[in-house]
Formats: C-alpha cells, structure tokens, sequence
DNA sequence: CTTAGGG
DNA sequence: CCCTAAG
C-alpha cells in the first residue's frame, strides 16, 4: 500500500513541478539555484532573512563584499530577474573568517570568483602562489607536522574535487584541515554523510569552539537519505522542535522560517526543509498526537512526513521553486478534525510563492478573470479553483488594508513573534496598489471614484 | 461555465 | 473554504 501512495506522490509532485516549470518565466520568485549546502553553514554568522518575495534582507555586522550585490535585489522591486544567488563561496569565506587563520585573500577568494562565474560545475582552485609561510600556519592551526613535501602534494590535489571513498578521506581530511571544509561541493555528497563524521573530528581538533556550532548543524541536516534519522522526520514534521537547539541553528530555522530553500544541487537530497511557518492548530494537533517516528505510515501525519520526504527527494532535481508548496502535494484533509467547522474541509494553505503567482497574475490580468489566471498561473493544480483566486485576492486585500492602516513595522515584529507569517512591504505594497486599482468589489464605475479604496 | 457575493 | 445566485 505504500507503494501506491508513493506512486501518488510522485505523479502529484510531478505535477507539481510541471506547474513550476511552466510558470517558471512568470513567477516572481527567487532562484537560488546556486544555494547548495554550504549556504547552510554561513547562516550562523549571518542573521539573514527573507521577505515574502524571496529577497534576502541581511543585517550583518560586517561589511562584507559579496553581499552588496545581492542586497541590491531588495530596491529592484518586483521584476522577474532577482537571482539573488548566494554562492557557497560565501560559506566558505565565513568559515575561514571564523577559524581565525585565513586572511581575506586566502584561497577562498579564489572559491568565491569561480562560483560567481559558473553555476554549478565549478571546481575549486587554489591559487598556486600561496606561500609556504600560510600553508604552514594552517598546518600549525591543525596541529600538523609541516612537511613541506606534503604541502604541495596537497596544493595539487586541492585542485580537483575528491570523490569521498575510504581511500579518499585522508586527502579529504587534510583537505578540511586546510580550511577547505566548507566547500563541501567538492566531494560528492552522497556520500557526505559518511564523511561528516570524519570531518566532525578534524573540525574538532582544528577549531573546537566552531564546532560546537558545526555539530549541531550537522544534526540538523543529515544530508543522506539513508540518514534520515527519526530526529529528522520528527523535525519535518514539527519543524518548531529546533527551536529547541542551540544557537547555531537559530540562525537556521531563522532561514527555514523564512521559507528559504536550501538546495543541493546534483545531489540526490538535501533533507533541509524549507516551511517553518507553523500550520493551522489543528494540524499541530495532529501531529503532535500520532508521530511516533516509526515505519507506520497510517496516520495522516505519517503521510505527511512520507509526503514532504518524496517531495524533497523529487523536487531537488528541478532548480526552479524556491519555495516548496506543501500543500500543493499534500492533502491534509486526511481527518475529519476536531470540532472544525463543516466548511474550510479542505483548506489548504496558501503558500508565500502561491500568494506571489497570484499577485503576478492579477497584476497580469486584472481583478475578475480568475479563470485565466488560474490557466495561466496555477496550470496543472486541481485545486486553487478560480473562486479560490478570488477568495484569497479578497482575504489579502483586506489583510493588506489592515496592515497598511495600521504601523507595519509594529505588527511586523508583533507578527513574528507570534510566529504568524507576515506579508512584508514589497508584496503588500504591490497588493495594495493592485487594489486602489481593482477595488474589490469590482466598481468599475467610470463616472465616481471607488470608495472602498480608501487611501491609507 | 464563470463570476460575485455572502456565510 | 463552501454555497448560491446571476450573467
């Protein structure tokens, strides 16, 4: 029975990315295509966020290079070329910043222009003028004899990524202990898991305080499938759990609660999972209730785990979906719940990129014909009706009033710490003045001003 | 069938 | 989200 559910699964996650690719010129959504794993380990220096329209707002202390570019994105407004790539480069850079013995013109300058240049077959190089003095610093750092022969033994073979075999981890090893840990799209990540042990211990002898940080992060995403530990699932299920963690992860659930993807590219999964915006009480309920992290895959919750899973697995391969749609692929009508009203049976929630499409679409076509925005925008999805459209058009008109009216940045802190997903300025703006323009209750009265466009 | 409007 | 009436 598993198996036709799964089969399910992956014609509806099919679906679904048919829908994504096809959109794929309309959606006014970020495209990390370039976020790899890395990207995960720089968030901790970082407190980053991301606004509903995928812009990355960042609030750093230090005032470093490569972020000017992508800040940038944010004063563009809502055009559709806002590939606001973050290059592992930056991890890198972060790391090297952290362990204290790498200087700015380090090798990973040399990281962080290859990847600016190419998308995702970058090698890493290092320069081949580092002097002797630096690499003995390093192997000072990591408690290393410096054997000069070996040095450049090493410096060569930094050149060409290593595949992660048991032959292999030595260089991988000495490779870490270089300060190179961090590009880890060097090595094939499916075998990462494996490896991360190994690197867990080199990290520790390198640098013990950034471990700390390292292991919990680790913990947080195992990047194997087979690794998909029960502390996983229950995270994917009730991602709030990290809450719980230490303070590297903060700054990771920040990135997850911000419905940030992060992806691996070529890799066959990356179990991080994007959506922390807390679902309706009632599905907490559910889940809170029947997860027990085991094989049983009855409940609702279970599905909806085994749901998220295949959907990762499935999704990583398509670059385009910044943000996963859950509930695109998952009807969590399962259980006629609690003492719900008979209506909102199915509700499904609207996700920020749903929100974005149909503002795009609106904008596209006008208030009123929902239809073709629903043909156009939200091609292959069975639900999201066109009275659907409409409906949601009018909730957020009138949530966008609300918010406007009042201070926004008053509830947007409010909001946040409630946990409740807010609408941040661009999209609301754009709502806004998409509703001076089509009131909602479709005046088109050419003779009198609409009055329900009431000005702010 | 599509849209508007109310619940 | 559901239901219904109106074009």
């Amino acid at each position: 029975m598993s198996e036709g559910k799964d089969v399910q699964h992956r014609t509806r996650v099919r679906d679904v990315e048919e829908e994504e690719t096809e959109v794929d010129h309309l959606l006014a959504e970020p495209r990390n295509d370039r976020v790899s794993v890395d990207d995960c380990f720089r968030v901790d220096n970082k407190s980053r966020d991301v606004d509903i329209s995928g812009h990355e707002l960042y609030t750093c202390e230090e005032g470093d290079n490569y972020e000017k570019d992508q800040v940038k994105h944010s004063d563009i407004g809502l055009d559709d070329k806002r590939s606001a790539s973050i290059g592992p480069s930056a991890a890198c850079e972060d790391y090297l910043l952290d362990t204290e013995f790498v200087h700015k013109d380090s090798d990973c300058e040399d990281f962080s222009r290859e990847e600016s240049s190419s998308t995702s077959s970058g090698k890493p190089r290092i320069r081949n003028g580092n002097d002797h003095d630096k690499l003995c610093k390093l192997h000072l750092v990591s408690q290393r004899k410096c054997g000069c022969q070996n040095q450049i033994k090493e410096k060569t073979e930094l050149k060409t990524p290593i595949l992660y075999t048991s032959q292999n981890r030595r260089k991988l090893q000495s490779r870490l202990e270089l300060g190179s840990l961090f590009s880890t799209r060097d090595m094939d990540l499916a075998s990462f898991s494996d490896f991360h042990r190994s690197s867990i211990e080199v990290s520790v002898k390198s640098n013990p305080r950034k471990t700390e940080q390292f292991l919990s992060v680790m913990d947080l995403t195992s990047f194997s499938g087979q690794h998909q530990s029960s502390e996983e699932a229950s995270l994917i299920s009730n991602p709030w759990k990290t809450k719980q963690f230490s303070p590297a992860e903060k700054s990771l659930v920040r990135l997850n609660g911000s419905e940030q993807d992060m992806r691996v590219k070529g890799s066959a999964e990356s179990s991080i999972h994007k959506r922390l915006r807390r679902p309706p009480v009632r599905y907490i309920d559910e889940f809170s209730g029947s997860v027990s992290l085991s094989d049983e895959k009855h409940s609702a919750s279970d599905m909806f785990v085994d749901n998220l899973k295949s959907s990762h697995l499935s999704q990583l391969d398509s670059d385009e979906e910044n943000d996963l749609d859950e509930p695109e692929k998952v009807s969590l009508a399962g259980k006629g719940s609690k003492n719900c009203s008979d209506r909102r049976k199915h509700q499904m929630i609207w996700t920020l990129l749903e929100v974005i499409k149909l503002v795009d679409g609106i904008s596209h076509y006008g208030v009123g014909r929902w239809t073709e925005i629903q043909r156009l925008f939200f091609p292959t999805s069975t639900y999201r009706t066109p009275v659907d459209l409409r409906d949601k058009w009018r909730n957020l008109l009138k949530a966008s009033n609300a918010w406007i009216q009042n201070d926004q940045e008053e509830k947007d802190e409010e909001s946040q710490k409630n946990g409740h997903r807010q609408l941040q300025k661009e999209i609301l703006h754009r709502i806004s003045e998409l509703g001076r323009l089509y009131p909602y209750p479709v005046k088109r009265t050419p003779t009198h001003t609409p009055k329900s466009s009431s000005r702010k």
